[in-house]
DNA sequence: GCCGTTTTCGGCCCGACTGTTTTCAGTCG
């Protein structure tokens, strides 16, 4: 049984992704996917809060928590019912296609009537699109090549899969003499459990011999987009690699960036922001002046921000920004600090105890850190919902990712 | 719709790349 959390972050979710495909406000759109997710990670079970609570919550306001009290009562809200009554549900699954954003999905809606992923992909080979603003040959092929990669199941993969094949790229690129720093970013960096795509920061002197190299990997089913700071290929196993390249001088800004996650990088631009600074992967400058504040390292970047270097771990602005400014940010737990591993089963699984039963039992004994690895191991990340379960979240998170490199 | 070191209105992250719309909108991360 999911938490409320979970369950509303995904009404929110919803309706912010309908707003946008029937053209609303993009402000309004963006708040609401914001208040989705600050309610997803947010510690308290929001089924226990009251109206007052629910306002409480960061980027909820009187009008979101509203329809958030509307939600735990009735399952739903008025305004998302409104809203799935004018765009059907296949239009907003067609905006999984990569290069098919809330736009075209709904010019395709409006225009040509395609409410599905089946109904677009018959549509291109009926050549109904031909002649509609926006769609030439080549977006059809892509459209296409997408639909295809909707259709393939599980596109994320695990973690050691990810790093495996990050590895094989950092140590084919980082013997190249233009090659300054090489390092793996985003998700794989924050230590997710499952992964998207790979991504890859250099730091080199020249770019252009470090993108052919990089397009010339063995494993390259496609390069899906090639520019002179950005390649972004598919491998023959299905899974997309994006390289970025940048001068040595701006390595932590850039790393900073391409580590994200996106909704942490979208915090840590606001605060620089309202102190009259931009941030951007090129460094943090003077927004007026446009002057070169700090670049060359991430340490850098975030004390100038007025913050302490936050780990990749933590980074998915689920409260790790405001810990960080109450000088609260968790010790993480670090290799050495394994002294074995304890198997045990749940009753999530064939166990007989359940999860908090488990905990109680660790803590009792003094285990400073433990790691329940269960067979159902989502399912355990799921349980995983008091405040402080957060920082226990991410230990088990780093357990899990020694134990896959290992 | 939310929010405040520019606080009750005005702004809301930033840049790369693609495809197509001859100058830029849409999408992505």
């Amino acid at each position: 049984m999911p938490r409320s959390n979970e369950v509303v972050q995904a009404l929110l979710q919803e309706y912010a992704d309908l707003l946008a495909i029937s053209g609303g406000d993009p402000f309004r759109v963006r708040t609401y996917e914001k208040a989705a997710r600050s309610i997803g990670g947010y510690h308290a079970e929001v089924s226990s809060l009251d109206q007052k609570g629910l306002e409480a919550i960061p980027s909820v306001g009187k009008s979101t928590a509203g329809k958030v009290e509307e939600a735990l009562r009735t399952g739903t809200f008025a305004a998302l019912e409104d809203l799935r009554a004018a765009v059907p549900s296949g239009v907003r699954q067609m905006m999984a296609i990569s290069g098919l954003g809330p736009k075209k999905a709904m010019l395709l809606y409006r225009d040509l009537g395609i409410s599905s992923v089946e109904e677009l992909a018959a549509a291109i080979d009926a050549g109904r699109l031909k002649g509609l603003r926006g769609f030439g040959d080549r977006t059809e092929e892509n459209i296409l090549r997408g639909i295809a990669l909707v259709q393939e199941s599980g596109a994320r993969v695990q973690i050691n899969v990810a790093m495996e094949l990050a590895e094989d790229v950092i140590g084919r690129l980082g013997g190249l003499k233009e090659t300054r720093q090489i390092a793996y970013a985003g998700s794989l960096r924050r230590m997710a459990e499952t992964i998207g795509d790979v991504d890859i920061l250099v730091a080199a002197t020249k770019p252009a011999p470090v993108m052919e190299a990089f397009a010339s990997l063995p494993n390259v089913e496609r390069v899906i987009a090639r520019g002179e700071t950005k390649t972004s290929i598919r491998t023959i196993q299905g899974l997309q690699v994006d390289l970025r390249v940048v001068t040595p001088d701006v390595w932590g800004a850039a790393l900073q960036y391409f580590t994200g996650s996106k909704a942490h990088n979208i915090r840590t631009r606001e605060i620089a922001v309202r102190k009259g600074l931009k941030l951007s992967e090129y460094g943090l400058f003077d927004a007026k002046s446009g002057e070169l504040i700090v670049a060359r390292t991430e340490e850098e970047v975030y004390e100038r921000l007025g913050l302490p270097w936050i780990a990749p771990t933590l980074r998915e602005d689920r409260g790790e920004i405001e810990a960080a400014l109450r000088g609260e940010l968790p010790t993480l737990v670090q290799e050495k600090d394994i002294k074995g591993d304890l198997h045990t089963h749940t009753n999530l699984t064939d166990g007989l105890a359940p999860l908090e039963e488990m905990i109680a039992a660790a803590r009792g004994r003094g285990y400073a850190y433990y790691a329940v690895t269960d067979h159902a191991p989502n399912l355990y990340m799921q349980r995983m919902t008091d405040a402080k379960m957060l920082t226990q979240r991410k230990r088990v998170r780093q357990l899990c990712s020694c134990t896959a490199r290992s």
